[in-house]
DNA sequence: CCAATATCAGGATTACTGATATGT
DNA sequence: CACATATCAGTAATCCTGATATTG
């Protein structure tokens, strides 16, 4: 991470300004506003909580899928559904489920209801570190300790709307 | 990216409420929630951003770095201050800058006020495949079509608010 | 001499493509 | 036989640490 220098402006509605210039005002500058914020945004929390969670040789990454394991109702579930709640590709669960499985804190198991598929399951030193590392996030507030409640809500609900367009699950 | 399969609900907002069962409603649930939100739209948005780029040759990384650069007084900058504003690693800017140099999109100079130094600057070429991506990123909303003016404006209030608490620049 | 500016070498993590073995 | 489920090999992108040459 490049040292914290503070600028004597925000960069992003600079570049709202100069865009305004450029491109007029009917120009999609809200969009391209927020979309920047969001990028920026992911990248100090991701930072914060990499950082929150590095004393437990953990990613976040690597969290997601411990977090969705232990929440899951046996502490299992097939590599594909753990891809598919995540978003990410079969290879990089694969790979995550293969780093956490040398930690132990997961083991593969054949799927007895799929000879095709395997398993991931959360052992009892996973779930140890699940509550240890919720804690540890609990402690930072998830890196959003600026938002009150009220704004959480709010940044949800926009959040949401961008989710529920993408199709990343019906409506609920 | 995995075939996007639709869940027939919220995985976020089934997280917090196993969640708040297991914490307690005291906890900083929505947080916790909005956090993993912002991650999740990031990861959308990024996929977006880069598949409207990709006809291009470029990651959104890079575009961020040219339009960056288009935005200059001179069309050309320090290296080190691209790091600063893109808040990534030295090392990043130097691999970054020299595959945009490698597509003649930048060329590095020495910074004639600073021995030591480099700047990175936009050639034509460069500046016209930011136009051309930011017309590609016009047409789809930067990822965000599902939000309307006064949505982008709430978001990047919400996220302008963690941003300035992160210290990445001075209120303006 | 100390600090700052890149850059390089090398390692870690994650994403993706294409191929493959296995099982439905 | 077509399809689904992983996994592997190999490539790419990015981030990071530590070392280095150059300059302020």
């Amino acid at each position: 991470m490049s040292e914290p220098h503070t600028l004597p402006f925000d960069p992003i509605r600079r570049a709202a300004e100069l865009w305004e210039e450029q491109f007029g005002a009917d120009s999609p500058i809200a969009a391209m506003a927020s979309a920047t914020s969001v990028m920026r945004v992911q990248q100090i929390l991701l930072a914060r909580l990499d950082a929150a969670l590095a004393p437990f040789d953990l990613t976040f990454a690597r969290y997601e899928a411990l977090v969705l394991l232990s929440f899951s109702r046996r502490g299992e579930m097939p590599m594909s559904k753990v891809g598919e709640r995540l978003m990410i590709h079969p290879t990089s669960v694969t790979n995550i489920v293969r780093r956490l499985a040398a930690q132990r804190l997961v083991e593969q198991v054949p799927n007895p209801r799929d000879g095709r598929g395997t398993l991931a399951r959360i052992t009892p030193a996973g779930n140890e570190v699940v509550e240890t590392c919720t804690a540890a996030l609990h402690d930072i507030d998830f890196g959003l300790g600026s938002l009150n409640q009220d704004q959480h809500r709010e940044l949800f609900q926009l959040l949401h709307a961008v989710r529920t367009e993408q199709g990343d699950f019906r409506e609920d």
